[in-house]
DNA sequence: CAGGATCCTGGGCGATACTG
DNA sequence: CAGTATCGCCCAGGATCCTG
């Protein structure tokens, strides 16, 4: 280990030391998982996009898009119809990511399974609800 | 806001996405897969972790542990010491979403590698150009 | 050593209006 | 339809000081 370098401790070895976390960071703000999932069946317009992302924004989902597509995560096509219209599809790599992403939400739905299961067992245990299988 | 619009919007993947998102995003703040990542190899203190996790304050990787702790996925231990000692380790449901994590982080090294190829190879045919300055 | 309490700022994010 | 531009809220997150 190190001994204490300086006192502003400026933290350089995180910038250099961890590349992977800070791809990572790219890609966890809040609506990147979520256009990752619907673009995992095939390419999508815009407004299907903005529809289905449900609970963003026009800005939000646009941003977004545009931020994958700089990363090279997603693909923007354009087709000049009388009536623009705008396609997009996850490249390779962005179907990678949305793999990774699925493990993630396979361990949240675990995780929400657990946390139901708690709240409910003291009033009725056996409830005959409708027990989602996700 | 709630319009009659809405009522419209059919999420076929209802069951799967709105509560699996909702537990995602309580998991993708900045600073818990790192601390995750830390406590794979096994308990910590936490004075190691808030070395280790570099370039966090200790505001924040205290905020996260106990975020984590109060979610189920970390233990927090007390040992009466002389100097007060607590140690943080990772339960099976957090192991379980470090496991979900360590998938990302393997993307973002292939995805790291893939652009530090692209800048010392950049005679990509296939590539209109613009890729800056919009 | 572990972490509580505060103050403060940046920017993530939402809402609205406008364009081609 | 597919955005861009702008304003402003709000809070995640950083810095600093204090305690047991």
């Amino acid at each position: 280990m190190e001994t204490s370098r300086s006192i502003t401790q400026k933290i350089e070895n995180e910038g250099t030391m961890c590349p992977s976390f800070q791809a990572l960071d790219m890609v966890m703000d809040k609506w990147t998982p979520k256009v990752l999932f619907l673009l995992q069946d095939g390419p999508m317009h815009y407004m299907q996009l903005k529809r289905q992302v449900g609970g963003s924004t026009q800005k939000m989902v646009t941003q977004t898009l545009r931020k994958l597509e700089k990363e090279g995560l997603v693909t923007r096509t354009v087709y000049p119809t009388s009536p623009p219209t705008v396609e997009y599809a996850l490249t390779p790599l962005g179907e990678m990511l949305q793999s990774a992403f699925q493990e993630l939400l396979q361990w949240a739905r675990i995780y929400t399974a657990q946390f139901q299961s708690m709240r409910e067992n003291d009033s009725e245990a056996n409830k005959e609800e409708d027990f989602h299988k996700n």
